[in-house]
DNA sequence: TGTTGTTGAGATTTCGTTTGCGCAAGGCAG
DNA sequence: CTGCCTTGCGCAAACGAAATCTCAACAACA
């Protein structure tokens, strides 16, 4: 590995000059700095940066922490997040949490002690304060989960407002069982988007049939086999809100076994727009659509600010909101039983 | 931050010792073990990473590069590299190239100076010479395709004969006007898919439409435009292949797009076998299936080889090959004109 | 000509960890 | 009792970049 040292031998000038060279700086000449880049080029000189960060005292890495990089929302926050480190210079570590808070303290641990320039996390429901701990000495920002140890700014959707808009609009449809798969409580995203599908019903004087609320760890199994349950009932649900991008494609996988060929006899909201729901059926799939470009965009313009203006975080935990909007397609109809009716 | 000076100080002992003690290292008393352990518990001691890469010379990084996260191949890749880094006690560095050469050479760079323990790439078409150069230093292992200047084992499919397969279950089928999506000529994969569709033809003495073969940067957009013309001719194709899980996204937008509800005249294979594709047309989209996380898990079990066992790679470069599937669903069927003839 | 200011560049130190070497104490065989 | 081996631990030297300090050379000005 060609260092500095090498370069300044090879120039006859000492190493603090190519130091200065390669970094620009002030009070150097402009024909040092051309014949030092041209031989640290020659010779393919690659900075080290562990020696940059030991003696900076920060590295130029930016942590990912997502529960799952296969669902297609988090798929879409790596991208972002990926094309901003690109820009910015920085190079990002993606963690993999699968919703262990003992895999994220792990991951949290190595990214403190490789002293990242800043960390984007989705937190899992479980998080431990010891993570947060260290999460505190590191510009943080946390995206659609918001933990309520971190004192970190969240950037996410209204998750009440979104399941609240999604079963207001099944009910006005003229649904009335209407089956709800959702995250575990532990997820402060899953209880509010089971307070949006309560509320949707209070408002019009109604209560939701609690049995048809399946609540389960975010994947696309738990939601799949609670659903199958309820779909071979002897009263089934005439409509189902999946409040998971995961959860959806348990839905549909449900759905799809259930019916096989036949045209579903049930309606169906999903979450995310994922491109896969544009196919369903031929028509695509109603959805709840979540910004989440620019969720991850703001997230990363905010974490810039805190690497830039350090101290600046002092202040409380700000949140940002940002509004779903409802996609729709042609999985959701009025029921059948009222299209008889009328 | 607290170092193990901090440590070594408050227990009366010496750094070294510190060290030696956490590192579990031989010629250690385990009392002494124990009491550094338990104040370093305390203490809240996380290691400084620059400082041991600097020290070791290696890091405990891994480079994942690939083109498109949201790719589920590439999706499906990465989820494999960070479980296995997380098993492994090393950290994931993912840098997406965006099939641009330039942006995998500055992150190839990166990588290097970090001094990252190993690689794991999936080149992109026009790989520069200053690219593999930098990678011949490092443990690497590529993936999919093979980059001829690389000297890295490479992981992938048999592409010529996925395709072969593919092109004849089709043309068994009695297709003869059958399409092909596939990327742009820079890739090896992409020349070995084409290959593979045209020998189907030539082994029953066949010879393919050279008209319905739409090559290009392997995109979802870019397979859509290309479709859309060909569905709207006189004489469109009775089936479409695409060689590419972008492209086979692009495939269905276009098929969706002209036939909007009605069900597609025209037989389908998918390429990868992605969850949604289970669901298209409520039948399932009929594909070729490449054993993915089979391909990243040997690729892994390689590279952790060779990081092992340094100096061992001087032989020329592996290639591994998997072979890929069919999957069969209902999107490939007789043509149309062909039933009314039978 | 002496003083001051400015610019270019060398010398030294620092970051936290690891590791070769050396020292000291205790056990054991000769 | 002596010499050697083993065990446990401290000392100090790296590792590469970069900041700070220092110093020399030179120009402008009184």
């Amino acid at each position: 590995m060609v260092t500095i040292k090498d370069i300044a031998r090879e120039l006859g000038v000492s190493p603090s000059t190519v130091t200065r060279a390669l970094a620009g700086s002030s009070r150097i000449s402009a024909e040092t700095i051309r014949r030092v880049r041209q031989q640290a080029e020659q010779m393919g000189y690659v900075a080290d940066s562990a020696a940059r960060a030991m003696r900076s005292g920060t590295s130029a890495l930016i942590g990912l922490l997502v529960p799952d990089i296969q669902n297609s929302f988090y798929a879409t926050m790596a991208r972002i997040a990926a094309q901003s480190c690109q820009r910015a210079g920085y190079q990002l570590v993606l963690s993999v949490t699968e919703d262990h808070p003992q895999i994220e303290e792990s991951h949290v641990r190595a990214l403190i002690g490789a002293r990242c320039a800043g960390v984007m996390v989705v937190p899992t429901g479980g998080i431990r304060p010891a993570t947060c701990h260290l999460l505190a000495g590191v510009p943080t920002v946390q995206m659609i989960r918001r933990a309520e140890g971190l004192r970190a700014d969240g950037f996410g959707v209204n998750d009440r407002k979104a399941l609240l808009a999604a079963t207001g609009y099944l009910l006005d449809l003229g649904h009335r069982r209407i089956a709800l798969l959702v995250g575990d409580k532990s997820l402060d995203t899953a209880r509010a988007r089971f307070n949006g599908y309560v509320d949707a019903f209070a408002a019009r004087g109604l209560q939701p049939d609690i049995d048809l609320v399946c609540a389960g760890a975010p994947r696309a199994s738990q939601g799949s086999e609670a659903l199958r349950a309820l779909l071979s009932r002897r009263v089934p649900p005439t409509a189902i809100v999946a409040a998971g991008a995961a959860l959806t494609e348990g839905m549909l996988d449900a759905v799809s076994a259930h019916y096989g060929s036949r045209y579903p006899a049930v309606s169906l909201l999903g979450f995310g727009d994922t491109a896969a729901f544009r196919w369903w059926q031929g028509e695509g799939l109603s959805t709840i659509a979540l910004p989440i470009a620019a969720i991850a965009e703001a997230a990363w313009a905010r974490l810039q600010g805190l690497i830039s203006a350090p101290g600046a975080a002092t202040s409380s935990a700000a949140v940002v909101s940002f509004d779903t909007s409802m996609v729709l397609r042609g999985s959701a109809r009025p029921p059948a039983d009222q299209t008889r009716a009328g």
